[in-house]
RNA sequence: GGAGAGAUGGCAGAGUGGUCGAAUGCGGCGGUCUCGAAAACCGUUGUUCGCUUUACAGUGGACCGGGGGUUCGAAUCCCCCUCUCUCCGCCA
């Protein structure tokens, strides 16, 4: 959410920063003027009668005390009619108040000035790029053969127990997932972060304070008993903690690791090129997500995206680091680095990591704000999330580029997690 | 799931219709004293929306779990919701 004073003061440059994103915000903006000024006028009225009210009633206070209840009766005549014309002004605000509100959260978030303008993914540009593209003989298969020849992944034994998209994993499988959860966290431990193991349902309250809802609903699996949703990513609870936050200064940076299961339902986006570990409803991801100081959240950025890069060259994974264009970033974010992973059997680039600077707008919808120690004013934090890493693509390259014929070779860094240098 | 108790400032904890944005203690910040520190003493101490403004300044409104109601006036009375605790039941 942009703050309500940016779009006072600089309505035309948010009109020109939004068309990097391809979003026209002229209309919007001229809505939420419109309504930001009626909704101060009526409060300039109410406070100032309010405050006559609160002199009048204390006026009767004191005339009930001194034993003069005929004046007291007479200061009383004086409210009925005020008491009507609040009430009357605060009903009309209500729905000026959630209009406002409702056209805020239809801004997205301005592009930083470093995003290229663009359409689609064709649009991203190529930071830099590393690791050697393996070469595989023609006889190489995709992953979805592999795990069937090894039985180390079972989509079928998972639509029995669950649905299409819930796989299990079995026997080394199952502990080259335990592997690469262990060498991510650890890795991000020595990095400075702290680890956090949140809850896998939320309530409603978190899903509006990442911005799930109301509007990405359908995205989430829905716990209706209770209410509860459960996450689409460990964003969301680990994000949540501080919502309604003000942080300690002197404790920023702020940097939590979260590994969680991640459930999505991925409505509608089923198809032929999701084959396999491509798209799950149910995969593993673990989290990195920092609250820093405004001032320094591009270097925060910076480091997020060396130490997701650290991780795939370390598990030996060709990969390559794109800046995504305004067209092809969320809505939330301000700059993006998406990373793709090289699956020489697929030929293709998959993506395992999306690293965001949110700047300011997450921590306005949440509240989570610091005090600076500069001026003591209070002001917004700023946000950053990245994965550190996605499993089940990693798992699709890593099976297949490692391929040989005498079966797949565990990369040398998780061999110490896995117990076992090959899958055969 | 059943019964009872409760929710107040960073924390603890008073307050049962007006002088309460809220006692007191702790903590935090500033000062006196000191070579320095501790102790002691003095002062200060939240959030939020407006208005006036160069303003770290002045001023008005709101905020005692959330929402609604009664009243001239609500932290205090009434209703609904949420959450927490204790006991019982169930249970990894």
């Amino acid at each position: 959410m942009l703050s309500i004073n940016l779009i006072r003061e600089k309505k035309e440059f948010i009109i020109e920063r939004l068309k990097v994103k391809n979003f026209k915000a002229e209309e919007i903006l001229e809505r939420i003027l419109v309504l930001d000024s009626s909704r101060r006028e009526i409060q300039l009225k109410t406070d100032s009668m309010q405050a006559s009210m609160n002199s009048i009633s204390k006026e009767i206070g004191t005339l009930m005390r001194d034993g003069k209840k005929n004046e007291a009766d007479a200061a009383k005549e004086k409210t009925y009619s005020l008491k009507e014309e609040i009430k009357s002004l605060s009903d009309k605000l209500i729905p000026i108040d959630n209009d406002l509100k409702n056209e805020l959260i239809r801004l997205p978030n301005l592009p930083h000035e470093s995003v290229p303008q663009g359409y689609g993914a064709d649009d991203n540009v190529k930071v830099r790029e590393g690791g050697i593209l393996p070469l595989l003989p023609e006889t190489a298969l995709p992953h979805w053969d592999l795990i069937k020849n090894y039985d180390i992944i079972d989509f079928e034994l998972g639509i029995k127990l669950t649905g299409a998209g819930f796989p299990v994993y079995k026997g080394k499988g199952a502990k080259l997932q335990r592997a690469l959860i262990n060498f991510f966290l650890d890795e991000g431990e020595k990095a400075g972060y702290r680890e956090i193991m949140p809850p896998i349902l939320v309530n409603e309250d978190s899903g509006f304070g990442t911005g799930q809802l109301p509007d990405k609903e359908g995205q989430m699996y829905h716990a209706t008993l209770d209410n509860f949703y459960l996450i689409p990513t460990a964003e969301v609870p680990v994000t949540n903690i501080y919502r309604d936050v003000i942080v300690n200064a002197d404790s920023l940076p702020i940097k939590n690791i979260a590994y969680t299961p991640c459930f999505r339902r991925e409505a509608g986006s089923w198809g032929a090129h999701v084959r396999g570990l491509n798209r799950l409803h149910q995969f593993d991801k673990v989290e990195i997500v920092q609250i820093v100081h405004p001032d320094s959240s591009y270097k925060s950025l910076e480091e997020m995206v060396s130490h997701v890069e650290g991780l795939v060259s370390k598990l030996e994974l060709p990969y390559r680091i794109l800046r995504l264009c305004g067209g092809d970033m969320s809505f939330t974010s301000a700059l993006t680095y998406d990373f793709e992973v090289w699956s020489a059997a697929q030929k293709r680039w998959l993506e395992v990591s999306s690293v965001s600077n949110f700047e300011s707008f997450q921590s306005n919808r949440l509240k989570c704000r610091f005090k600076e120690k500069t001026d003591k004013q209070t002001r917004l934090v700023h946000t950053l999330n990245g994965s550190a890493l996605a499993l089940p693509r990693i798992v699709a390259a890593i099976l297949e580029n490692n391929q040989t014929e005498t079966g797949i070779k565990v990369p040398e860094v998780l061999i110490p997690y896995t117990g076992f240098e090959i899958i055969n």
